[in-house]
DNA sequence: TGCCGGATTTACGTAAAAGTCAATTTTTCA
DNA sequence: TGAAAAATTGACTTTTACGTAAATCCGGCA
């Protein structure tokens, strides 16, 4: 296990960009550590991203995925605090179970249209696959 | 039931502007009658605002929103065409499949980050709600 | 030491998805 | 019928999330 990754190598990893990674770093979102001006990536720098990646595959804008982040790195904080982020951890897990149930509505759906096409081929007499 | 709805009411009815809903008229992902120059709305308008609306929260951009209603509104069609459309319904339910995994993750680390909260609180004495 | 390839910085560019504004037009209904 | 309210159109603007280009810098190595 390597202690450091290079931007490059993550860019290969995860098939996004160094312009991508330097914006995130730019938004805060993750800050990995210099050796001169190059930047060294920890291994959790590399958990960061790939939990901005998968905020981003669920369509969260860079703004939300910083707050999501807050929330599970909240810092001992006062009572008050704790309370406001319980709260939106409500909110979140709401938004997720509804993009949860909106899944399952596509999915049946598409489930739908591959059998009307499958009906439509036997009745044409089409190979199901190429 | 009524026979159509107004611009105005589906902007109430999902809490989108005008502007949002021309925009999709102007994308081609619906299309209204016209009395005049006035737009009537059926009810399958409504629907496929609907699923516009679904595609949009989970993260899909109107062009993939458009793929997506391509196929299952798959008009009788040519064999060939129907292998495509079975073959990209595929791809779309492994898409959601992952998101699916996504939303997993992330509900499990924010009943983590919760938890955590409540337990810090409870050291501290705090009530758990305002 | 001189060069090469990768990394960085700075700055401007851009596509998608609307928002905003102004000028009409249309509809409604008292 | 006539004015207020609602709808339409077109043009321009904004925001987000990067892309792209140019100039610079740095570490290794022949």
């Amino acid at each position: 296990m390597r202690d450091y990754y290079t931007i490059t190598e993550l860019t290969r990893e995860f098939d996004i960009s160094t312009r991508t990674i330097r914006f995130y770093e730019d938004e805060g979102l993750i800050a990995p550590i210099r050796r001169g001006r190059t930047r060294l990536f920890r291994h959790s720098d590399r958990q960061l991203l790939k939990n901005i990646l998968r905020g981003k595959r669920l369509g969260f804008s860079i703004a939300e995925i910083r707050e999501i982040m807050q929330m599970y790195k909240n810092p001992p904080g006062e009572g008050g605090q704790l309370r406001t982020i319980v709260r939106r951890v409500g909110e979140k897990r709401r938004e997720l179970e509804q993009k949860r149930r909106d899944i399952e509505e596509l999915l049946r759906e598409l489930d739908a249209a591959e059998e009307a096409c499958l009906t439509r081929m036997a009745e044409l007499g089409v190979a199901p696959h190429s």
